[in-house]
DNA sequence: ATTTTTTGCAAAGTATGCTTGACATTATTT
DNA sequence: AAATAATGTCAAGCATACTTTGCAAAAAAT
């Protein structure tokens, strides 16, 4: 599973879970089940909430652990 | 639907379908429905995608049609 | 021109992303 | 202390990513 920098954004900008699933059109599960590991954001979500912060996704998901090519 | 690269960047590289899909661990019928807009990747794919070619996934994948937040 | 490689497509099935609704626990506020 | 806000979780269901097999057409190679 993706670890990512979402809850650590979240906090330095002082927003709640259900404020950042607004804001990128999911709900509030969506956040929770994503910072907590249970699965992936899609492709276009994970574009939604870089973008959101002003970051690539790249800066946002850390994908170390993606098996080599 | 996203639009990609990727056909562009298999063509430049003079890379079959097939390759692409077995470089990256899917099927060739994965990369055929990407690249023809049935649908748009996962983001692990993505990232797998855009590292072969040695190009960030927004180098890749065109985000421009996703309505603004 | 014939063979071989590459590509597009279709249908059925499995796996995963996301929703809805609801409840319990932990912060935070007053 | 009591009320409110924020978070984690569970289950059922829908939508979409991906696989498998197989066929047909287009492109490339001989």
């Amino acid at each position: 599973m993706l670890k990512t920098r979402i809850q650590e954004l979240r906090k330095q900008n002082k927003l709640s879970q259900e404020e950042l699933a607004l804001a990128v059109g999911v709900t509030r599960q969506t956040i929770t089940s994503i910072e907590c590991g249970k699965y992936t954001a899609s492709l276009v979500l994970a574009y939604k909430i870089a973008k959101y912060f002003g970051l690539t996704i790249e800066e946002v998901f850390d994908f170390s652990d993606v098996e080599d090519l």
